[in-house]
DNA sequence: CCAAAAGTGTTATGTGTACACCCATGT
DNA sequence: ACATGGGTGTACACATAACACTTTTGG
C-alpha cells in the first residue's frame, strides 16, 4: 500500500484515536484594516467553506483540542479561548452532505462510517492578533483564508449558525470579555478599538462618549505618539496595562458597561 | 433469565439506543419556603447525590433528552429549559468512581463497559415551578429530593462543579432571564420574588429599591390583595403580565439591570 | 404600645447621551 | 481655506443607592 497523504492519514485514524460522535468547532476571530474577520478553511473538492475543526483524541480534554486545532491553523499558543455553546439537533448536517465530502476526499469505504455518522459539535470562540498569525492550510488539498464578518461565504451544515450563536453570545458578555486586549497589538488607536465593539455589537458607538469610557477605566494608557493615517488629525497611540487587564480577567471585573 | 427491573433494563440497553460518551445533566431548580432548590437524585446503593441526568437517543435532539429527563423525574413539559456549559475534562469523573457503582448496581459485565468509557456532560438548566413538580424516583433502586441551593450534600463526579457553574452562568445572566416568572406561582409577593433574585446573586438586596425597579418595568400588575403571614404587614400580592414577559423573552429585552 | 416587616418618598451621586467646540493634517 | 476626522468640555436626563418616614398586623 502507497504511504498515504494528510488529511486522508489522520482522517482514516479518527476510529481509533477520537471519540465518536464529537467533533470541535472554533471561530478564530482577527482584526485586520478596520475589519473583524473570522478565519475559515475548504477543502478543494468541496464548494463550502468550514469552521476550523477536529476531534478530541481520548487521552485530550476538549479545551485541549481546540487549542491544538488552533495551533494547526494559525500557529499560535496561549491564546484567548472560551467555549460558547453545543450545537448537537440530529439533523444538523444536511442529508448526504457528508457522505458527498468524503467520497470526493477518497476515504476508505471501511473507515468512512465513523465521519457519517451523527456529530455534536462543541463550539468555541477565540480571539488572536492577527499580526502574530500565520494562516495553515495543506496546499495538497486545503484552503484557508480570512473573511469579513459581514462577508461570510456558503459555509457547510450549520456553521453559519454556529457563527451567529458565537457573535450574539459575545455582544452578550461584552463587558466581561477583554477584546481590546486579545484582538489588538501592544499600540493601538481609539478608533481601533472602537471599531471592533461596533463590528461585535453592529452598531455605532459615539466616538467621544467611547474614548472616555474607556480610558475611565483605568485600563489604558495613553502614549505620547501619534499614528500618521491621512487628512486628518492623527491619532493617539494607547497600549493596555497589563496587570490591570489580568486582574480584571482574574476577578471578573466588568471591562465595560452593557449598554454603551 | 429472569425479567430485569428498571433501571438495569434501561441501563443495560445503553450501547443499543444511545450515542455513546455523551450525557446530559440537569441543573431544575424550583423556589420554596423562600429558597431555592435544587432536584438531585441518588441510587441507594451509593452514598453520592447526583444531578438528574441522561443520555441522547440516537434519534434526539439533545434538548429533547434533556426535557425528557426533566418529564421523567418532575412530570412537567413545556418548561423553560437552556443549555449552558459542557463539561468534558477526561479526569472528571474519579477514578473506580463509575466501576464501583456499576459493581453495586450489578449491570452485566458485557454491557458495562460502555459506561466506563469517558463521558462528555452537556449542562442544562431549568426553571420550574415548585408547586407544579412531582419529584419521580424508582423506589427499589432510587432517591430523589430538593436541596437548598446552599446546602448541597456531597456530589458524584463533579457535578458540584457543574451546579456551580449553572449559577454562576444565571448570575452572569440575569437580567435576561425571567426567574420570577418560571420559577413563581401566578400570584406572589414582592419579597417572594427578591428572595430568588439575592438567592442566585448571593447578596441581599435593598427592598425598596428592589420594589420600585421591578414594578419601573412594567411586566408586573399588583393585584388588591395581601397575603397574611404574620406580626407585621400582609404583603401585596402581584402577578405577571404574561405577554410582556412573552415579549421580553421573544425579542431578548432586558427585563432587569445587572446590577440591581 | 411595641416589634416586625411592608410600602412610599426624598435626595445625593453616578452613568449614559447628545452635542458644541477646538485641534491637527493633507489637498 | 477647507474637508476630514481626532480630542476635550459641558449640560441634561435618567438610574442607582442610601435612608427617613409611614402603614399594617400580631402579640
Amino acid at each position: 500500500m502507497e504511504k498515504e497523504q494528510p488529511p486522508f492519514q489522520t482522517l482514516n485514524q479518527g476510529p481509533d484515536i477520537f471519540i465518536p460522535n464529537i467533533s470541535v468547532d472554533c471561530i478564530i476571530l482577527g482584526f485586520d484594516s478596520g475589519s473583524l474577520k473570522v478565519l475559515l478553511c475548504k477543502f478543494k473538492v468541496s464548494e463550502k467553506w468550514m469552521l476550523p475543526g477536529g476531534f478530541i483524541a481520548k487521552d485530550e480534554d476538549p479545551d485541549e483540542s481546540a487549542l491544538r486545532v488552533l495551533k494547526d491553523r494559525t500557529g499560535l499558543e496561549n491564546v484567548y479561548l472560551k467555549q460558547f455553546y453545543f450545537f448537537g439537533k440530529k439533523d444538523r448536517i444536511g442529508t448526504g452532505e457528508n457522505a458527498d465530502m468524503l467520497k470526493r476526499l477518497n476515504i476508505h469505504e471501511e473507515k468512512s462510517q465513523w465521519y457519517l455518522d451523527r456529530f455534536i459539535s462543541l463550539g468555541y470562540y477565540s480571539l488572536i492578533k492577527y499580526n502574530d498569525a500565520q494562516v495553515f492550510a495543506n496546499e495538497d488539498y486545503e484552503e484557508a483564508g480570512w473573511f469579513d464578518i459581514n462577508e461570510i461565504p456558503p459555509l457547510y451544515a450549520d456553521h453559519k449558525e454556529i457563527i451567529n450563536t458565537a457573535i450574539s453570545t459575545i455582544r452578550k458578555q461584552i463587558g466581561f470579555i477583554p477584546m481590546g486586549y486579545e484582538l489588538l497589538p501592544e499600540r493601538f488607536t481609539m478608533p481601533e478599538l472602537r471599531c471592533i465593539y461596533e463590528a461585535i455589537l453592529g452598531r455605532e458607538i459615539d466616538r467621544r462618549n467611547f474614548q472616555r469610557k474607556m480610558l475611565s477605566i483605568g485600563y489604558i494608557q495613553p502614549l505620547n505618539e501619534t499614528r500618521k493615517a491621512g487628512a486628518h488629525k492623527s491619532p493617539n497611540l494607547y497600549s493596555f496595562i497589563k496587570e490591570k487587564y489580568e486582574e480584571a480577567e482574574k476577578y471578573g471585573i466588568q471591562v465595560m458597561s452593557n449598554n454603551l
